[in-house]
DNA sequence: TATTTATTGAGATTGAATCTCAATTTCAAC
DNA sequence: GTTGAAATTGAGATTCAATCTCAATAAATA
């Protein structure tokens, strides 16, 4: 069994829940994806496939996939929700082209303790964050065009 | 005449757009504010006081603000954009209390470096960025209840 | 004055997300 | 395997911020 699945499974069970047939597409589906996703997309995805669910079984399933610590939602300035994986994935950041819109991501050593510092600095029992980055990227770049 | 109703004029004027009354209570509006806010609040605000204004003006208007570079979006996870001053108030980033829904500023010089660092690894062409810090303020710390 | 262009506002529309509730499924207890 | 309690689902309605439409109006220019 694949570990996201014994995941699920196991919080599922934990707080009374079942695993059923259409969390399970779900969860494959959300899975199968390698970068941010919108619910819609996932949607999408699973009625081509001939897969019958209902949007609302997308959407309260991809909230417990969240409240399950599977999913992270990130908010890239749009106007819906983006997911992505947080398991096997270690915490990163973004850096997100105005031209392009690609979405790139990077992490450094410092930014963890550059948080420490500014939490002890403020005072603030700081749990998780996010740093976006928004700018040009290098294909952009290379691209005098437009 | 107030720095924010000059420049406003200028970046209005250099687009062949006109200063209307509208769009002067609309920035008279946004800028007694203090703190972030929201569109709807602001024409709550400004329909509270009678002087009549559509919503289409107002966000009409609270986007040229934020061409014109005197506003600026924020997100914080919810479903609304709130916007803030940036005219009169150097970058800042953000601690967001997870318990209490307030929202703290902060700046800190190491981030502006960092920044820096990254971009040039990753060959990035950086503009602007948004750390957010999410965690327990101070004062829910202090309160155990709840 | 006539013409062009920008602006406004009421209301319709969009689109993501959530909610409702009857029908269905699952599970545990008997 | 029957029964009852609880969880789950899905179709469609609803919400809500945000945007769009378009006729009426206002301002600038010729």
């Amino acid at each position: 069994m694949r570990p996201e699945e014994r995941i699920f499974r196991n919080c599922l069970a934990s707080r009374g829940l079942r695993y059923t047939p259409e969390r399970n597409i779900i969860l494959q589906e959300a899975f199968n994806r390698h970068d941010h996703f919108e619910a819609e997309d996932l949607l999408y995805s699973i009625r081509k496939k001939e897969k019958r669910t209902s949007r609302a079984t997308v959407y309260r399933t991809l909230e417990l996939l969240v409240q399950c610590g599977l999913l992270q939602v990130v908010d890239f300035g749009g106007n819906s929700h983006h997911y992505e994986h947080v398991l096997g994935h270690q915490h990163h950041d973004h850096l997100i082209c105005e031209r392009c819109g690609r979405i790139i991501e990077f992490t450094h050593r410092q930014l963890e303790k550059l948080k420490e510092k500014v939490c002890q600095e403020m005072d603030f029992d700081g749990r998780s964050h996010t740093l976006k980055i928004f700018g040009i990227c290098d294909q952009c770049r290379g691209n005098t065009k437009r």
